[in-house]
RNA sequence: GGCGGCAUAGCUCAGUUGGCUAGAGUACUCGGUUCAUACCCGAUUGGUCGUAGGUUCGAAUCCUACUGCCGCUACCA
């Protein structure tokens, strides 16, 4: 018997930090559904999504939350596993970073690639300003000095272990250049345009500075960086460095990472030039989707019921969120989430074309011929439908879950029409029984075939329609073919889908606020904060008061404000201390507008040492929260004399 | 600042190597139908295809400049 041909696909792990959200929900939706469709097909499928849960800022969330790590972990994953079952992923393994077998497979890899020199121990060989606790590169520095202070820098060092990233730039180019490695395309120009062309540097692999992970075995002091952690899941998962690689033999080469594409440069530059070194083949494609933006509003958002994956899928079912996620997002580029759009697409398409089209026909069958619908020959629609397998086929190939959904939907559209064209009740009226049952087989069979088609699409309405068909659920997609079900005897007609009152869902969702507010929802990912010439974390640890009263914090009022020229972040804020007049440069322009700073009392940081920043001198620091991209200014609650200290 | 991408009906987007009388879905309006979940089918409306030049028999499509968005990157006390 012919081996059957392999296919795996993995999600990206993703980082619990915070909520799962709907950017989640897609990613892995899609993933789930081409994986779905793949094994219908007869493929041996392995889909892989998991949880990559090192590193500082787990730690200090949990720290914060007044949990272990692990715990911290524990409940995130818990409720992610738990948003998957309710979503119907069908993932066949769920990795953590913190399994066993993972972690001792990483410290092997490390040691693998250390031993046969591709990672070797170094230091951050910097220049390093004493007073600003910073390394700089040479590039970094301006007329030698240090670009921030403009003091003398010193040659510094800082142990770290390197993975030699450089000796792969050649292979790498080739790969991003050649075949369709990576997509969309305009990645690849991004990749070797910035990165390639730029000169590779070797990447910092371990961290001292980061407690929670997985320790260098040789050389505890350190831990092992993100990078090789996270990425070596996708080989870890099928067994890799362990007792029984016969998984591994299996399904390595991926066929696809799906990720997003903000972690595009780890799995097309990084995650190859590992595996080269660990001489493997790598990953056949690696497709950068874009992110899914949510367009709702930050009241009701802070309300917990918008856009959250939770509440859709149970309110209106999964299938209307996952066919939300697969029918409106054009594949690659970001789209945006709207509660109008998602209504709407669900009455429309899910109840109006669909469900009313299931509906219709299986009330016709009973109604004309108690259910007993015969075999017939093909008509315009059967013709019609024959062609829609290789369709769907292509669209999935190319990964593009709307695309196949268009194709199913217009035969969906199709068979309306054909009802409308051959007019059954009159048909039934003069007594044309042979053509009255040929025209609702087709339209039976038209029905099977796409409800087949979208069982990986729609996994609860699917199993309706089968049901009303009075069939099981097939397991594959052995009997597309027109005319494979010779007697249907269908069930009842009921309502697949109920229709939704869009004004009032609308309401629901939104809290009743109508302000329109563009939020960004990204996948969490393994953060590319750091670069290897950054300055060393400081330990964390505690402060004595003594050491926090160095710092002098003070009230601060904005009495003036402009855009710094040619910067994308910075403002210039002229803020009065008392009577003290001075001017600071802050990274805050991406949040906050020149305009509205104006007035605003913020907290500064008094004794900072000056700094040139594009050439203007900035005395103090204002102090700001962030949260991602957004940063908000911390401000005293009610207004108080400017100058006044603060803590 | 460097590199790249995009700009097409109210909205979301298709438009393959230049041949379009510029399309689809949705929304709106009207008509048809009654098997069906006020559903379905059809028609109409709606566009100087971002602006200005250029190449060509012919440009939404190719070239140049400009404007506006976006991405990556750098910088970001």
């Amino acid at each position: 018997m012919k081996k059957k041909e392999t296919f795996y696909i993995t999600t990206p792990l993703y980082y619990p930090s915070g909520n799962w959200h709907l950017g989640h929900a897609y990613t892995t939706t899609c993933c789930d559904t081409i994986a779905r469709y793949k094994r219908m097909s007869g493929y041996d499928v392995f889909f892989l999504t998991g949880t990559d849960e090192h590193g500082q800022k787990i730690h200090e969330r949990a720290t914060k939350a007044g949990k272990t790590p692990k715990q911290f972990v524990d409940e995130l994953v818990g409720d992610i596993q738990r948003l998957w079952s309710l979503m119907d992923i069908s993932y066949d393994k769920f990795i953590r970073t913190t399994d066993d077998y993972h972690v001792k497979s990483v410290q092997k890899i490390f040691e693998k690639l250390y031993e046969q020199g591709d990672i070797y121990k170094s230091s951050y060989k910097g220049k390093y300003c004493t007073p600003c606790e910073s390394f700089w590169t040479e590039a970094q520095l301006v007329d030698g000095k240090c670009p921030d202070c403009g003091r003398e820098v010193i040659d510094s060092e800082e142990e770290c272990y390197f993975f030699r990233l450089s000796k792969y730039a050649d292979k790498l180019r080739e790969l991003l250049l050649s075949g369709d490695f990576l997509e969309p395309k305009t990645r690849v120009n991004e990749m070797v345009h910035n990165f390639i062309d730029e000169g590779l540097s070797d990447l910092a692999v371990s961290r001292t500075s980061v407690k929670w992970g997985i320790p260098v075995p040789f050389d505890p002091k350190h831990t092992i960086y993100v990078w090789i952690d996270a990425l070596a899941n996708y080989i870890n998962a099928l067994g890799y460095n362990s007792d029984d690689e016969s998984m591994m033999q299996k399904f390595w080469p991926a066929d696809v990472h799906m990720v997003g594409k903000e972690i595009v440069r780890f799995h097309s530059i990084i995650w190859p030039a590992i595996l080269m070194a660990l001489g493997l083949p790598v990953t056949k494609k690696v497709y950068g989707h874009g992110w899914l933006l949510l367009s709702g509003d930050k009241m009701s958002k802070s309300k917990g019921n918008v856009a959250d994956p939770f509440v859709l899928a149970e309110r209106y079912g999964v299938d209307a969120l996952r066919y939300y996620l697969l029918r409106e997002i054009p594949f690659g580029s970001d789209g945006a989430y709207t509660d109008e759009a998602f209504l709407l697409r669900y009455n429309s398409d899910l109840v109006n074309d669909l469900g009313n089209l299931v509906k219709r026909t299986v009330a016709m069958s009973r109604q004309y011929f108690g259910g007993k619908v015969t075999a017939s020959k093909r008509a315009a629609l059967g013709e019609y439908v024959d062609e829609l397998k290789a369709k769907t086929d292509s669209a999935i190939n190319s990964l593009s879950c709307s695309k196949a959904l268009e194709e199913i939907f217009d035969t969906i559209g199709r068979a309306n029409k054909f009802i409308d064209e051959t007019k059954p009740w009159q048909l039934n009226k003069e007594g044309k029984t042979a053509e009255l049952n040929e025209v609702l087989y087709n339209l039976l069979e038209a029905i099977r075939i796409c409800a087949s088609l979208l069982t990986p699409f729609l996994t609860k309405g699917a199993g309706m329609i089968f049901e009303e068909l009075g069939l099981s659920v097939p397991e594959n997609f052995d009997n597309l073919q027109f005319g494979a079900i010779k007697e249907y005897s269908t069930g009842e007609d009921k309502v697949l889908y109920a229709r939704v009152d869009v004004k009032k869902e609308l309401e629901f969702l939104s809290g009743g606020n109508m302000e329109e507010n563009k939020v960004e929802v990204k996948v969490k990912e393994p953060k590319k904060e750091e670069k290897k010439d950054e300055p060393k974390t400081e330990e964390v640890g505690y402060i004595t008061i003594d050491e926090f009263f160095k710092t002098q914090l003070k009230i601060a009022e904005v009495i003036a404000c402009e855009k710094v020229e040619k910067t994308e972040k910075l403002l210039k804020l002229t803020v009065k201390l008392g009577d003290e007049i001075r001017t600071v440069v802050s990274g805050i322009a991406k949040s906050y507008s020149p305009e509205e700073m104006v007035g605003k009392q913020v907290v500064l940081v008094a004794n900072l040492k000056p700094a040139k920043l594009r050439g203007i001198e900035s005395c103090g620091m204002v102090l700001c929260a962030s949260d991602g991209d957004k940063i908000v200014l911390v401000s005293p609650e009610v207004k108080v004399p400017s100058g006044v200290e603060v803590g």
